[in-house]
This record gives structure tokens, sequence and C-alpha cells, in this order.
DNA sequence: CTCGTTTTTGCACGTTTATGCACGTTTGTA
DNA sequence: TACAAACGTGCATAAACGTGCAAAAACGAG
């Protein structure tokens, strides 16, 4: 390590004291390499230009930080969850008065919707809302109630209350299990009541499930699974599920398909 | 870690202490450090400048993790605005339950608002909804309705309804236009409506404006000037315009200080 | 091999940053 | 109200910094 080393060679050196000690320190590895504190100063300037490092003040720090910081925040809604939304999005009419709950599922339904259909949405959530804000075609009404921080949705009297002067054509419901014997069921049991009576005020109601919410049974009951109109599921729900939501008498969406 | 600590190492590690505990106790790190408290409060003060985290007397306290990325999403609101939103953050008191308008201004008061007071607030914006959620310690409740995309608020016969079973110690007004003659006023009929209505639920209403907003005349009134309790302003606003506010029989308050 | 070019390295210089101390002010508490 | 702790500001010092330059080494074309 002492005989001389190739520039290069001690840049990689470098990134490896960064990931081993996480850190780096200009001026004790420029004495351990008995080489100039300019040296090394040059070389970490340079990994940092390459977006290898962060550069501070006396050395180094790792640049993963507060990069993967950013990543997690901001979840990228997993690829089932769009596939999801745009088929849901694609059984939207014109014209039609549609409910849509919250969650991450139902915001990717937003973020399909037909444009210039002259909709009008109806929502519970704050978030939804301001999603749908630049959809200047749609209508939106928003159900008030008590903020509900863990799905961002309103909860409580207020919202049912509100809700019950609504009359749509579809509710786009989103829950967190879906079992032939528990029915449909989510975590909380405000949600839950919501769910319900937003259910009791739309024509047909269709469930978004991702596959991992399939034969599972969450705490709170929304209602039984016959009483909804249809489901929506990833392409490649196992067939036999599918089956057994025909058998219970919904219709199945998938691929924008109805099968 | 006792070997020299880089600094900006020490604030991340600063960070992540206030992850872990809750709280900094800067005397308390300085010393397990072997630093002088200056160089621990000038880091706080640089953390806290940075939006990482809220700074107190003896120390930090965590800032709700989502905001700091709102500060950067959203471009920085004009100076004045900040402003004004920090002196009526600085009039809400603990338990006090307060209505807050839509608009850029009451943004601004959200982001300034005390931490740790158990307030309930009342919006009938969806995005001040959003931007409440990471507020633990506050109660959110939204009032429904037709959602108004210019100014992201709620309007309408269902937002009136909805306020009207509420009672709150403060509503926080934006209005557009503020003149001795004409009232307060804003640009649509509808807004007006629900405002009128906001300020009728609360013992007090604070106007916030910003100077480009006095003297001047909208097309639809809220109500006239000695209806509000008071009204915030800019620090630099003309001597003359307070005196006039006062006169109207309002509370002016400017940069914290009643005058 | 030779000559010109490029790369690398160290040094000199003025600038910026980090830190601790001194001082007067603000804040929390008794 | 009084007092001590915590605070912010200004200042001085030392470390770290970037830039420009020059010498040495590596390189490549002829």
């Amino acid at each position: 390590m002492l005989g001389t080393m190739l520039t290069q060679e001690r840049k990689q050196y470098l990134l490896q004291v960064l990931k081993e000690k996480g850190k780096i320190k200009a001026k004790a590895v420029a004495a351990e390499l008995g080489l100039s504190d300019d040296t090394i100063r040059r070389d970490l300037r340079e990994l940092a230009a390459a977006g290898k490092l962060q550069r501070v003040h006396g050395g180094a720090l790792p640049k993963a930080l507060a990069e993967a910081d950013l990543d997690v925040r901001q979840g990228i809604a997993s690829e089932s969850k769009q596939e999801i939304g745009k088929t849901a999005a694609g059984l939207i009419e014109p014209d039609q008065v549609v409910i849509i709950d919250g969650g991450t599922t139902a915001m990717q339904l937003v973020k399909n919707l037909p444009q210039n259909q002259n909709n009008t949405i109806v929502t519970h959530s704050p978030t939804i809302a301001v999603a749908l804000a630049p959809y200047h075609s749609i209508n939106v009404i928003v159900l008030g109630g008590t903020l509900f921080r863990h799905s961002m949705v309103n909860v409580g009297a207020a919202t049912v209350e509100a809700a019950s002067h609504i009359h749509a054509d579809i509710f786009f419901l989103g829950v967190t299990g879906v079992d032939v014997k528990a029915g449909l069921s989510t975590g909380d049991l405000e949600e839950a009541h919501v769910k319900r009576a937003l259910s009791q005020r739309a024509a047909d109601t269709i469930v978004m499930a991702s596959s991992e919410k399939l034969q599972v049974a969450s705490p709170y009951v929304v209602m039984p699974l016959k009483k909804a109109s249809g489901i929506v599921l990833e392409r490649d729900t196992a067939p036999s599920f599918k089956k057994l939501m025909r058998k219970s008498g919904l219709d199945v969406f998938v691929g924008g398909k109805t099968r």
C-alpha cells in the first residue's frame, strides 16, 4: 500500500475507506498515504463531482444517506397499484358521479382519470382532493370530518352525514382485506363506518385490491363481499381467486377487460 | 466517535440523537463530544435554519418530517407572507380551537404553528388539511363542500352547514381587500359567504393582510371592518394605516407585538 | 530515442470555515 | 422581582479550502 499508488487506485481506496469507516478525514488519509493534503483534497473534489461522495469541510461523508431518504419518503407506488388504478379509471363513463376512497391505490386511479368526461368526483380524502385539482373538467366534492392521519381521510359522524346527501353512480372502495368468509375489511373502525356509508350512497361499489390484500381479514368489517358489484384485480391474480369472486356475484375487472 | 468529528458528521449525529431520543439538550451533547456549548448551539441554529429541527431554549425538538419536504417542494412564499404567518401563529394559545382560512398566507401560518399545544384546527381547505397532517399534536377538522380550485377551498351550502356545528376561539381570515369604507372583501361570492359564516362561528376574527391587499376593494364583501377583532400586518406597513385600523376598533399585530 | 503534450503532484497565496471566548441580552424559574 | 442558565453576536485564531503555478513524471507521435 505504501509503494506508490496509482491515482485511480487511490480514489478507489478512498471510497473503500468511506464505506468502511463512514467518513474520510482528508488530513489523516494524506498522512497515512504520505501525500500532501492537497492531493487528497483534489481527489475528494473529483469524487464529489462524479457523485461518489459528499464533500464536507475536513473530509467527506457518504452521499447515499440524503438520497436514500428521499426515495423512501416519496415512496413510488408499486406497479400493481398503478395497474389497478388504470383499470378502475377505465370504468368511469362521461357525466357519472363517482365516489373515490382514500389510499394509495385510489391515488393511482386519480392519476389515470379520463379527461374531459365532465365527471363529478366525491372524496373524503384531502389528499385526493388536492390531486384532483388539476383536472379542470371534473367537479370535486369534499366530504368533511375529522382527519384520520394514517389514511389521510376524513371520518366520523360529520362525514357520514355529508355522504347522506349524495347519490353516486360508482364508489371505488379501497380495503386492506378481501376474504370470502370475512368479507371486506379494514384496519380502523371509523374508517370502516365511513366506507360502509359511502357504499350505501352509490349504485355500484367497485373494490380495488392488490394481491397482498387477498384472502386477508383485517380487524373491522366494512361489509360482506356480495354487497360489492365488482372488484379490480391485478392481471396475474390466481385464476382460482377470480373464480371465487365471480361465484360471490362480483364482476371481475383486470387490465381493462371484463373476464 | 471520540476522535475528532467532522462538522457535518456532527450535525448528522445531532439529527440522529434527535430522532432516537426525541430531543437534544445542547449542554449535554457538548459535554459528551468534548466541545464548547457555543459550537453545539451554532449547529442547532444552522440545522433549524435549514428546517431540519425546531430550536428551543436549552436544545432542540423534532420538526415534523414531511414539513421539511414541503418547504423544498413549494417555492418559498414571499417574505411578507411568512412574516404575517409567523405573527399570526404566535397568537394561538394552548388548547384553543382555531379556524384557518385557505390561501398562501394561511399556509405560512401552518408552517409556523406552535408545537405540542394540543390545538384543534378547523379548515375548509384540503391543501391546508394536508399540510397539517404532520403536526401530530393537532386535531384536524375538515369542512367539506364543493372544491373551488382557484383558492383550493371548499365552498357552498354544505360548508356553511358544517361550520354551523363549530365553536372556535379564533378564525384567521384571509381576504384580498381591506378598506375602511368597503370593508373586508374577496374575489368570489361563494368564498365570501363561507368566510362570513366561519367568522360567525369564532369568538375572534383575525384578518391576515399583506401590503398589497390594503386599501383595496374586491368585488364581494365578506363583512365590515369593525366585525373583525384584529388584523395582522407587515412590520413596515404605513403607520397611518395601522392607526386607521385601530380607529376602526381592531387590534393591530405586527412582528409578534401588539401596538 | 526525442520532443512536445498531458497528467500528477506539491507549494504559495489569499480566502473561507470552524471553533472558542468575551460580552451583553433574553429566558425560564424560584 | 431576582438570579442563573441559555442565548446571540462579534471577534480572534487556526485549520481547511480553492486557485494558480511550476516541476516532475507519464505519455504518445514521429
